[in-house]
DNA sequence: GTAAGGACCCAAATCGATTTGGGCAATGGC
DNA sequence: GCCATTGCCCAAATCGATTTGGGTCCTTAC
């Protein structure tokens, strides 16, 4: 289907405008120095023909494409099942897919270039946006040594902080929800946490137990891993509410382990708020957290904004241009039903 | 910032095989001829010096990339301000995104590439999916032209229905958003639509005028501009409660328009839905439906869905595939508080 | 013994632009 | 009158891969 491609090249407005390709280029480009009047022969003989500079061709010459990619992480594990409605990724890349256009460059989603099947596109980009890097990122390492810009959003928990890493501010919010789960009435707040090894749920955890500990009690946290989603938060409630001394409120980092901590409790019969509190570090904006009955407070993580600033910060660095040192992330906590006596 | 970008190139690892350029390209595409040893000293070669071919090269000889384009025509005027919260296009964004990946693409958003000042690298696409195209869409004029593989994702109104265009089927949507405002006690329905020329606000205004006739009543019709957004839904719903015969029933395109119709009518008095019932042809998922007092009825045209159609197709299109022809796209109506009584 | 046919490898052309390093004429300064 | 400068233009090299079109050997077949 797809037919020839015959797009004017440089040397058909070469030729068209009976000038060498050299001048062309100068022409559009202001490099050299060309006569006024042969620039606008030169221009008048592009227009006649279409002709646009090839983009591919510019970018083998230039080493620059125009483009940004951005790399999910949560989304890597691409064999396992991957379920869609992930609101937060999908905002996140939306927004800064419109940001990139507004500065100029296209915003590609691409899988971790490291990994063996990759799109081969994907090492073409001009820069990388990293949501949520793993600890070591391997993709951070290639990234450094090759010299390509990039921007973490959230630290690669292994490496020392850095203007490389937007700091997402983790434990100010989990501990913001905490206290939340506390004034609404949870003495004893137990916690579902995620398993990959991120700034976001390493410095969860690490913010859970300094909690806690802060309040004299004795931590009470399972992992379940965020693929597990629904199911996968049932079960670490019911393993908690099976304990000795269960818990009076739960915190959880992902919605959809709320969601399956909320089901386990109305399975034995616990009445949320009334007996259970219930709320979530993130996933405001998602079904489990939305629409469950009731619906769980959670933490709206502003991910169309903090998209806007990572993109606008990746595109100096790009550029070379060095980026202004951006404040900490906002979010909001939306209580909702869960924990609203 | 950027240093220099030292990747070893075919060239490298011939020198480092012993070989030529030729024999290393070869060992990879499995193209030519390779002694087995020879080629396994390739690979080891490579392996060393950590080759990856160049894509912007490799695309330069094959004019294949390996990207996507998607162009959002609603984006498009992008000088005027635009509303972020435009959940309908982040969902549909992310999902192909997700799709292209899964097929081995990667996904970019990019402005009209026949305007002027977009980024370059837009033209440099093996397919472009468009939603929404306008009324003979200067795009897919050019597209078609230079033989680019595309799809509408909606059709061009201007041209006839073609495999090259989705269709959304916007008329039977309309159709039962209208019957249900009208077995909600909607005896006189107004419609609130848009400016845009596509399929969406063509067919449903066609739907609309078809609808009421069929009932014997006069359309009763105002339009108001997409980016004129919920001020812009106040001043037509100001337009309709001020006439003589005012409706008891308003259909509107966007849901921005819809919340503004609301705002309207409670500030005339107007009970929702007792006085006035409201309905909303899309946007079932943005704040402006799901969050008003009371939430608007409203359609949700499953975005996540429809992107990963597209993609399949556009890549099977791409690749010199005859895509099979989808079939209807999928919608559903939520009924919410602004119907029902 | 010789010709045909593989197997294996390489030099050079190619993709479409940009950049380097001149060449040639006209002008200006002394 | 001569040299230096400037304005204008172009041929060729370059970016990093793929592809074309041979060129050598070495087997086989007759």
């Amino acid at each position: 289907m797809a037919g020839k491609r015959t797009r004017a090249t440089i040397k058909d407005v070469a030729r068209r405008a009976g000038v060498s390709p050299t001048t062309v280029s100068h022409a559009f480009s202001g490099n050299g120095t060309v006569a006024a009047e042969t620039a606008e022969r030169v221009r008048e003989a592009a227009r006649e023909l279409g002709y646009r500079p090839d983009t591919v061709a510019r970018g083998l010459r230039s080493s620059r494409l125009g483009v940004l990619g951005l790399v999910v992480r949560p989304l890597d594990p691409l064999d396992t099942a991957f379920l869609e409605g992930v609101d937060y990724f999908l905002r996140f890349a939306g927004s800064a897919a419109l940001a990139a256009v507004e500065r100029g460059y296209g915003l590609m989603l691409v899988p971790d270039p490291t990994r063996a099947d990759a799109p081969a596109v994907g090492l073409a980009c001009d820069g990388f946006l990293i949501t949520e890097p793993v600890e070591n990122d391997p993709l951070i390492t290639m990234l450094t040594r090759e010299c390509v810009p990039f921007l973490g959003v959230g630290r690669d928990p292994a490496r020392p902080a850095s203007p490389d890493y937007l700091d997402l501010g983790t434990g100010r919010i989990v501990a913001e929800v905490l206290d939340h789960l506390a004034a609404a009435g949870g003495s004893r707040v137990a916690a579902v946490l995620g398993t990959d090894r991120n700034e976001w749920n390493l410095d969860a955890e690490r913010a859970y137990l300094d909690w806690v500990r802060a309040r004299g009690q004795r931590p009470l946290a399972v992992r379940r891993a965020e693929v597990a989603g629904e199911a996968g938060g049932r079960e670490a409630g019911e393993e908690l509410f099976g304990t000795a001394e269960p818990p009076d409120a739960v915190y959880c980092q992902t919605g959809r382990h709320a969601a399956g901590v909320l089901a386990a409790a109305r399975a034995r019969g616990l009445a949320v708020p009334g007996d259970v509190r219930i709320a979530c570090g993130a996933d405001s904006d998602s079904e489990h957290t939305r629409s469950s009955v009731p619906p769980i407070t959670s933490v709206d993580l502003r991910p169309v904004r903090l998209a806007r600033i990572a993109v606008a910060v990746l595109a100096d660095r790009v550029e070379g241009i060095e980026p202004p040192v951006p404040g900490p992330a906002e979010y909001e906590l939306i209580v909702r039903g869960s924990t609203r006596g």
